[in-house]
DNA sequence: CCATCGGGTAGCCGATCGGATGATGCCGGC
DNA sequence: GCCGGCATCATCCGATCGGCTACCCGATGG
């Protein structure tokens, strides 16, 4: 029984290095590729893939992530095992929560890249060691974790916004801002936004 | 003619997807791989290749403008082709500095990255056109650059340390500190500490 | 020899931040 | 049905920051 796969990934180079690696398998057969998400789309709906291995980050435009909502929207939608570079707990959450089955990643040596493949298509879940580590800390953590606005307050942060923009922004008022800073500056053991910023990347939490 | 390769990637799937295009071609052929500077070391050592495809965002421990600089300081060096996804002006710089012989972006077509080897390999200087317009704009500007007192303060700041902290561990006065400051905010066109650390890190000026 | 640059210092002042305190509405679990 | 967590908003106020101007010193270099 072969595995249908699509590849969605904007470069050029790990489409044609994914491919190629898959070719060498006899169980394992790459019916498409895709680099964006209209592309994707199209792609998805013409060969009705049993999985896609999707990257997070498409360079500009729609994410990974919200392709991957779009594609488990579907009728009969596909199984999505993401397949990137990073794994900050934000990003792990959203593709989970976009409803990917699965979260690899690219330094993972290619048997164990076929193997998560072929888990995910017989409805498994799988997760490299460190995105696992991660949710495990994560769930079992009593400790304080930040919220899906405390992330956002988080990344407008590191843009380097200031109180004000970040209310814009986020279509609140400046009191909300200041008062989810406050609960993360609670949470996160600091008392400066420079301090938050790198906490944050300190725990993964945003990206750079 | 052969143009014989060493791959320089932390990615397995990287690695064995360019080796597979690679093999491909008629005229290309890769004879080893690392995914570190340790190993770097010693597959070029053992096989004297002509070109080195070179990521630079190796994981931990050294980049792969490290790597390039110590390849290029061996007898009789390999050509060193940067092969990496991102394209800040610092990494840019670095990487040249360290003696790349171009760099090309893993958004590339296949063809155009055949080409760019053979290129690399005749001595030839090949930059993806988004690098170029980099290097053009930057000649065209006398572009600021940070000292390394600033980066001091870039790094201490990046750990939520206020002006007073920084002071004291510089040992400045609080003066100098808050002049450093305004020297980075002009330089990196910023006008927060918050924003002075993502650029920081965007710039990669400062890591992690 | 003097201009330039990196580095260090100082004071002033308006803008912003950080902390404290308190209040409302909503939702989900017990 | 009550309680807690989350998100929202509001005020107040001291601490800090950011921008500005101006000065000194040593090294570097046309």
């Amino acid at each position: 029984m072969t595995v249908r796969l699509v590849l969605v990934d904007d470069h050029p180079v790990v489409r044609a290095g994914l491919s190629a690696l898959i070719s060498g398998t006899d169980d394992l057969e790459v019916v498409g590729e895709a680099r964006d998400l209209a592309t994707a789309r199209s792609v998805v709906a013409a060969t009705r893939p049993d999985v896609v291995l999707m990257d997070l980050d498409l360079g500009d435009g729609p994410g990974g992530a919200a392709v991957t909502a779009e594609l488990r929207a579907l009728d009969e939608p596909p199984r999505v095992l993401v397949l990137t570079t990073y794994a900050t707990e934000a990003d792990i959450l959203r593709a989970l929560d976009a409803g990917a089955s699965g979260y690899l990643l690219k330094d993972a040596p290619a048997p164990e890249l076929f193997a998560g493949i072929r888990a995910t298509a017989r409805g498994e879940t799988v997760l490299a060691p460190s995105v696992a580590a991660t949710l495990v800390r994560r769930a079992a953590s009593p400790g304080p974790v930040v919220t899906e606005r405390e992330v956002a307050v988080l990344e407008l942060l590191a843009q380097g916004l200031g109180n004000r923009e970040m209310a814009k922004e986020l279509f609140v008022s400046e009191a909300t801002v200041k008062s989810h800073l406050s609960h993360i500056y609670t949470k996160l053991g600091v008392d400066t936004r420079a301090g938050a910023v790198a906490a944050a990347i300190e725990r993964r939490i945003i990206r750079r």
